[in-house]
DNA sequence: TGCTTAAACTAACGTTCGTTAGCAAAGATA
DNA sequence: TATCTTTGCTAACGAACGTTAGTTTAAGCA
């Protein structure tokens, strides 16, 4: 869909993302985001209440595909190796086909306000157990080494969620192409077998 | 050496590192950092140029440091593995001993301005190239897996530089502790051999 | 004691911030 | 045609921003 076919709501939230992720949200004025759409800053407030649900908006829907598409994954696999590598993938396949939310998810979400901030919180620590119990599993079958959950589940999400820092989806290489090669990388390592 | 121990204008740096860590260049005002201080907003200006120079401060003495360890450690070695192992260890043990300063360092740099956004990416992308080739080399000795350098190295360093987000110098895990243990992980991934 | 200097202060500058109030235009609906 | 709703506008609010000017304070030194 091209952003003239959006409504004006869809429009501001799509731009707001873009902006957030360029200039970071504390550096992005009303101002900017109405004059990259075209209109007054106080128009912006026939669409929306504030700056922060913006934040809000962005945040808690890639939060909800997050999960949505772990669920939709995990449903049916239990060989941990499998298990982890379709988590691996869904995780970057979300992260790579919306670089500018997820980016803005990873680096702003500090700019949160409470309670909004606590919710946040909660739900990425309800995230990240998921992948924890993975590698515990993984271990207990003895396909993984004996690393510490904790400590390996950071390595993952630090590999994983700066996928927007490099990755452009110009067509060289896709979300899915990336997942696998993504997985393989944490899988693996760089070492000859 | 203690925080009050400092010059003024090394504690300002210090307490600047800090804030803009947790809160975000932008988000972070002179009135925060002196309130933080215990002095007025415009005493500050006693001691520094401006809110930028602060920032350059941070991002340029982190840059070189990372060059400075780079080179320490690679003086002498020619195995390719033993070459990257070091590499990354070197990089570890810089952001780790350096956390608030190297979280601005990743995350601040883009609110520099010209000459310095410039002159920042440059170095950037030669620190960089550093790591390119030992991939290469690594490869090329039939070491490393046949990866994309270019993409492999960016792996590397999401794995490297995400290490603020949850590394605390706390006693529990020293610097080349971990530095170690994300060297191994970089090289022989998750799986059992 | 008088002089110099560093480092703090108060006051204020002009600008930008997010947001609100009130109004106008335009299209949909009756 | 008359009315309502949506979506934009101009004007402006009070607050916060980075920074400058000018002044005071206090310590070090001749």
């Amino acid at each position: 869909m091209s952003i003239e076919t959006l409504s004006r709501k869809d429009q501001i939230n799509q731009v707001a993302q873009n902006l957030f992720r360029e200039k970071g949200y504390s550096a992005t004025s009303m101002r900017d985001l109405a004059k990259a759409i075209g209109i007054e800053a106080a128009s912006l407030y026939s669409h929306i209440k504030s700056k922060e649900e913006l934040l809000q908006n962005i945040c808690f829907r890639i939060a909800a595909e997050f999960f949505d598409e772990y669920d939709r994954v995990q449903n049916g696999t239990t060989d941990p190796k499998l298990r982890f590598r379709h988590a691996v993938t869904a995780h970057t396949r979300v992260v790579a086909s919306n670089l500018d939310a997820s980016s803005v998810f990873f680096n702003e979400w500090r700019h949160l306000n409470e309670p909004s901030l606590s919710e946040f919180k909660a739900q990425r620590a309800a995230y990240e157990d998921r992948f924890k119990n993975l590698l515990r599993e993984g271990i207990e079958a003895g396909v993984f080494r004996k690393v510490q959950v904790s400590f390996a589940m950071r390595l993952v999400f630090s590999t994983l969620n700066g996928i927007p820092t490099w990755y452009r989806n110009d067509g060289a290489l896709s979300p899915d192409q990336i997942a696998d090669q993504i997985a393989d990388f944490l899988l693996e390592g760089l070492l000859k077998k």
